[in-house]
RNA sequence: GCCGGCGUGGCGGAAUGGCAGACGCGGCAGACUCAAAAUCUGUUUAUGGUGACAUAGUAUGGGUUCAAGUCCCAUCGCCGGCACCA
């Protein structure tokens, strides 16, 4: 064996042999405890891999690694979310088929990730690209279509105008392009679209049942937004229409002051004889659609509208005439597209009423004392209750509200009714390297899905892949593909020419993983039964309203089919923070501060790299690297290195006549407990640390015993995985690292035989005591006013003693 | 604006309400070396003191408690998400 630790060789040494081994392989037998832990499959792009991946894979490799010790058939599988458009854009540009160069991509990435020894089991390798697998993604689009859950819409769509496709509300931030960050329009485009809506209920109510972080749980539901009220009929006054409004503050109805409906309300078209200032009216709807959703709200400060001249509302409850107004505040996507007023209890209303110098109603005060609904809305519902409200008038709010819904049912004005601000999921994207959606467009039957046994729907070879500006996808122009005969009648049809978006393999890749090479099922139910739900995944936070949120739907959405056996896809979700340049900023080529795995591996190792990411700090919090921070841990490593030559032939716990022995034992005894406990709760980085100060302790003894090296190789195995297994070796333990049990530790003997207890006075520690671990609070006491008796000038008031911890006199 | 998270040495960061600063980085001093690197040892919150020690100290101001970085109230600042959703 070499005397120097070199890494370059182990590591390679180690790899062979686990692969050789089939040492991570998961296994079929379904007697076992399971245990599936899961990362996100990468995205496999042209610039190889970033040193962010590596944060959440070597976490969880860890748990893995450990969950294997622990007994457990553990599956820890890795894969390809390989559709997408910079592989196209690339293929474009070079005139390559992006199926060669995802290949060439996913090469370089899996070398990649071999290179840092993750317990991948490679034999359940999937790829969204590969046909074999897509035949199940378009088969659970077909599930969907049949259900009613996936249709056609006319309907503006949100259009990036340099990706040239179109995105899901999700993909758009601050009006631009998630991907490029481009300008997005609106456009209106005949869509694929998702029935997401249909499952709001189900998955806000769903994350009751799960354990994620808060965080993650608390933007799903201000995602999909979900919030109670009623739609109220208010009557036009001269007409037999009502206008429908939607509101969450009922209560508030007797402070209506006048009415807003949307730019793109019908009523203005329906009543437009009606209405006497039609060019104004028609003015203002012109530049509301010129400008994107992304200037409506940038020029939010700034409320704008127009009275409409003609038409009149009549307030349901007390029979006043109230104005109707328009104004781009309110959106025709979100409700009924029309609101009541309450600029007294609504601060959006507010602004408009000042602005346009309307009336304030106040109709609810505020228990705490005055306000002045002249100077800012009151909008605290807690502390509210109603005046100058009928029948209200006294009421609590949350009363009020009850007793108005109440009455509006009774009197047929209004029913209660929950609004939601998810909207649905567009699913088409006009692009090539996606999965073609199976549909069939006969001009006769409509929409006609192709029959399953003719899945999977492969794409063809295109000439070009150029997207086009018409807003079609490259598979229009290929008509011997497009054209078709319908399913249903034989007559000619074409086929839809659209593709899914990257979302759409992702949203069940771990199903597949559990039964990867099946052709009759997406996955067999025996395997789906053992292995689902995933016990642990671990993700990005940016992919907690997209990826997340799309893959629980169609997970419940196969449930509710009786396709997979649970509810929920995932039982525990974490995620973790971003790995920033070491300037503290995001890392990118612009800014010249990229750090390249494949250089650390070279210089340092795997292990270091292992080591330090895990070390680097919280593991949800963002940290910037830092080069030093990376030679520390190769230092670390080379210190459990050389510790094989203090290791003595000795009984651990034997030892005392040097008096070191016994120390080290409840030392050793703390760390296994505390480095069991870190791993299982995203603390890495101090259960690191607490490796590092027992190797302190080793080095200060001058000797390890052969029972102690062990434990300490088994330890910090998950983390370094090949330096462990290699000394592991060399010591002569038996069998494989890998296989080694995970050590148990015996609370017992984490506790210090020799107690060190501070004493206080009033709170300020005055002296330090060393009393036996099963000294009495008498005798503690005692002994602690003993150490500080000089100082115990006054009368002690109090005593107290906390167990092996402190003793605090209290004096006047 | 709303919702989350955070604020601790020169730096990354530790602390079930119980001795703040574990562990690492960097710095300083020493050992080894002709020398340097690497390695090893010691030291490293600030102020005062040769020293044991004393005093102050976890963004700011209050509060609860025998005891507060930790709990409560208010303020300031930073990061992330959502953003006219009635």
């Amino acid at each position: 064996m070499e005397r120097v630790y070199n890494p370059k060789e182990i590591e390679k040494k180690w790899q062979k042999i686990w692969e050789e081994e089939k040492a991570f392989a998961a296994s079929q037998d379904f007697t076992r405890p399971k245990y599936y832990a899961l990362v996100e499959f990468p995205y496999p792009s042209g610039q190889g891999l970033h040193v962010g991946h590596p944060r959440p894979y070597t976490a969880l490799d860890i748990v893995a690694r450990k969950r294997r010790m622990e007994g457990y058939n553990v599956l820890y599988p890795m894969g390809w979310d390989a559709f997408g458009l910079p592989t196209e854009n690339y293929a474009i540009k070079n005139h390559i088929h992006p199926r060669i160069v995802t290949q060439n991509n996913v090469k370089r990435f899996k070398e990649q990730l071999q290179t840092l020894g993750y317990s991948f089991d490679w034999d359940r390798e999937i790829n969204t690209t590969d046909p074999n697998y897509y035949h199940w993604t378009q088969w659970i689009f077909l599930k969907l279509f049949k259900a009613g859950l996936a249709y056609k819409a006319e309907m503006p769509i949100n259009w990036c105008t340099s990706c040239k496709v179109g995105l899901a509300n999700e993909e758009v931030v601050n009006g631009r392009c998630e991907r490029c960050g481009a300008e997005v329009v609106r456009r209106v485009k005949s869509q694929w679209m998702l029935r997401i809506t249909e499952y709001a209920d189900k998955l806000i109510d769903g994350l009751d049942t799960v354990d994620y972080i808060e965080r993650v749980k608390v933007s799903q539901k201000n995602w999909i937004g979900r919030s109670h009220g009623a739609e109220v009929d208010f009557p036009i006054k001269g007409k037999q229409e009502t206008l429908r409004i939607y509101t969450t503050r009922p209560d508030t109805l007797f402070g209506v002051t006048y009415m807003v409906i949307s730019p793109e309300h019908p009523y203005l078209t329906k009543f437009s004889d009606e209405i006497r200032n039609l060019d104004e009216i028609r003015a203002y709807q012109e530049s509301a659609s010129k400008k994107s959703d992304f200037e409506r709200s940038e020029l939010a400060k700034e409320k704008t509208g127009v009275k409409i001249d003609g038409l009149t509302a009549v307030n349901p409850v007390n029979g006043q005439e109230i104005p109707i107004w328009v104004s781009d505040y309110v959106l025709m996507s979100y409700g009924t597209g029309a609101i009541m007023a309450v600029p007294a209890h609504d601060e959006r209303d507010w602004e408009f009423a000042k602005k346009f110098h309307m009336p304030i109603i106040q109709v609810v005060e505020s228990a705490k004392g005055a306000v002045d609904v002249n100077q800012a809305a009151f909008t605290d519902v807690a502390t509210g209750r109603m005046v100058n409200s009928g029948f209200l008038t006294g009421m609590e709010v949350e009363k009020a509200k009850e007793a108005i819904l109440n009455y509006l049912e009774k009197e047929g004005i209004g029913t209660k009714k929950t609004n939601y601000k998810l909207r649905d999921w567009v699913f088409s994207r006009q692009r090539y390297w996606g999965e073609p959606i199976p549909i069939v467009k006969c001009p006769k039957c409509g929409y006609v899905p192709i029959p399953e046994d003719q899945l999977p729907l492969e794409l063809p070879d295109v000439e070009s892949y150029m997207p086009t500006d018409n807003g079609e996808s490259p598979l229009a122009a290929m008509r011997s593909w497009v054209e078709t005969t319908c399913p249903c009648c034989g007559g000619k049809a074409e086929r839809e020419t659209d593709t899914m978006p990257q979302w759409a393999g992702s949203s069940w890749y771990f199903i597949r993983y559990t039964d990867p090479d099946n052709r009759q099922a997406l996955a067999s139910k025996e395997a789906m039964e053992y292995w689902l739900p995933v016990d642990w995944y671990n993700g990005g936070m940016e992919h907690t309203t997209l990826h997340l949120l799309y893959s629980r739907f169609w997970h419940r959405f196969l449930y509710d089919q009786g396709v997979v056996p649970c509810a929920e896809p995932y039982r525990k979700r974490t995620s973790h923070g971003m790995i920033l340049g070491e300037n503290g900023e995001k890392m990118s080529k612009s800014r010249g501060n990229v750090v390249n795995p494949d250089d650390i591996v070279n210089e340092f190792g795997a292990d270091t790299l292992r080591t330090y990411e895990m070390f680097i700090g919280a593991f949800d919090l963002s940290a910037a690297w830092s080069q030093e921070g990376v030679r520390g841990c190769r230092r670390f490593l080379e210190r459990v290195w050389k510790l094989r030559d203090l290791v003595v032939d000795e009984t651990p716990g034997e030892l005392t006549a040097d008096g070191y022995s016994r120390a080290l034992e409840t030392k050793m005894h703390q760390t296994i407990k505390k480095v069991s406990n870190d791993y299982e709760s995203l603390k890495y980085n101090t259960g690191i640390a607490a490796m590092m100060s027992l190797i302190n302790e080793f080095y200060k003894a001058g000797k390890v015993t052969r029972e102690e090296f062990r434990t300490l190789l088994i330890l910090l195995n998950p983390v370094a995985p090949h330096i462990t297994e290699e000394l592991w070796e060399s010591a002569g333990y038996e069998g494989r690292l890998y296989q080694a049990k995970w050590p148990a530790w015996d609370e017992a003997k984490t506790v210090e035989s020799v107690l060190e207890i501070a004493v206080q006075i009033n709170g300020k520690v005055r002296a330090t005591i060393q009393l036996p671990a099963d000294v009495s609070k008498e005798d503690a006491i005692a002994a602690g006013k003993a150490a500080v008796a000089d100082r115990l000038t006054g009368t002690i008031v109090k005593e107290i003693y906390v167990l092996g911890r402190l003793v605090n006199l209290v004096q006047k």
